[in-house]
DNA sequence: ATTATTTTATTACAACTGTTATATTAATTC
DNA sequence: GAATTAATATAACAGTTGTAATAAAATAAT
């Protein structure tokens, strides 16, 4: 196990310093590490347990670290939040490849839910900040306003296939998009809670069934 | 301000010993006086911040109350959960009064959406409570209890309109049960995060029609 | 090479936490 | 009404928390 060079030691705490870079971006990569840090303290203890001493035991670092990349612990947690909600919609952006046309829809909807790891990762921290907001008024505020955003996305996508006659006229774009909404949350839900039980009875070529029957039902 | 009656300042605590009842069943309704509390302490401070110190200060007690009742807080944590989930069952049952056919499904879906203030607090609880169980194996066992029994009740539905030919013979009763649970689930958390919005854009008879129009394109 | 800046470590503090033990008061039982 | 039990109060405990101040080390800038 123990090899001649000492070292090997050494590289086990990368140093980012290593690397020459802008000094903002350095800066900004550390914040990055930081906070992917705490994404494995809350999936592991949960996020009321996630305190800075946590997180900087994570990095085998000391609280300092922490504190000196955010003010305080509200800063924090809203950038961790911020992050992975810059995560789930550019990861959903970068999968949908089509440009127009029902497939488009289809593929908005599928790219949401999360279907792999790093997905999975994603929507269990957003869960629990989910639950976190609850009494909290900023977060509260945060989560409407990527909900009300979300809409918009998806309200627009049904607007234009309504008037090139893709889905039918009688559909009311309001209620179809609260409903498509409410069905990525209900299922990415779903999967964060239970996901066995979804490997088990669900592949992602499944769910790209299920979400084209669905999307096929609005023609 | 002062009244001649200086009985009317005791009268603020309510003595439950006041109202004679059976020993079990003061003691029962105690420890519900005690939830009942804790819900408020949730909706208003949120659940990481509901200590025994809190309750006990919303109850206008100290906290020997609380531990008198509950050995510890996290049997504390599991019986408010418990009763939660108890409320959200029962009330929906008690709303579903037809027995069979696709308005039983109808008014199945409905009555599960926290609809009125009730419902939304109780909701509110729930939406805490999945937060709270990212990281901790037992509540997320817990929920995934429910939500097994809930999709069992939903596909038992299913299976009987199905073999009555009320429904298409070629849906997949799993698929269909999973995405009835999903779009409830999503719709309820959407509704608790942003209940103004729902308010304004969805009053319940507008989900009644949405849950109709749903349980139509099953037929 | 020296200085300045950034990053990390150490330490201390007051506030809050769950838990426990003990005391006091109220209610019930006999 | 005395004895027993239940309900509530008080106080102390050790552990954890966020925050801040200060010091040391590492890196960058000159």
């Amino acid at each position: 196990m123990s090899s001649p060079r000492q070292a090997a030691d050494q590289s086990r705490k990368i140093r980012l310093h290593e690397v020459h870079l802008p000094k903002q971006i350095k800066h900004d990569a550390r914040r990055i590490e930081v906070t992917k840090a705490a994404w494995r303290v809350i999936m592991r203890d949960g996020l009321d347990r996630t305190s800075i001493r946590a997180i900087a035991h994570e990095l085998n670092l000391t609280t300092s670290v922490v504190t000196h990349y955010f003010r305080d612990k509200d800063a924090l947690m809203a950038f961790i939040l911020e992050t992975i909600n810059d995560h789930l919609d550019t990861r959903q952006q970068r999968s949908v490849t089509t440009q127009t046309g029902i497939e488009r829809l289809e593929q908005t909807i599928l790219s949401a839910l999360p279907l792999d790891e790093k997905g999975q990762t994603e929507w269990t921290i957003w869960v629990a900040f989910v639950g976190f907001a609850i009494g909290r008024e900023s977060l509260l505020e945060a989560h409407r306003r990527r909900s009300r955003q979300n809409f918009l996305s998806i309200a627009a996508q049904l607007e234009v296939l309504q008037k090139q006659g893709s889905i039918r006229q009688d559909l009311d774009i309001l209620i179809e998009a609260k409903t498509i909404l409410a069905l990525i949350d209900g299922f990415g839900l779903n999967l964060v809670l239970d996901q066995e039980q979804f490997a088990r009875d669900f592949s992602p070529e499944k769910f790209a069934v299920i979400t084209r029957n669905y999307v096929r039902g609005l023609t």
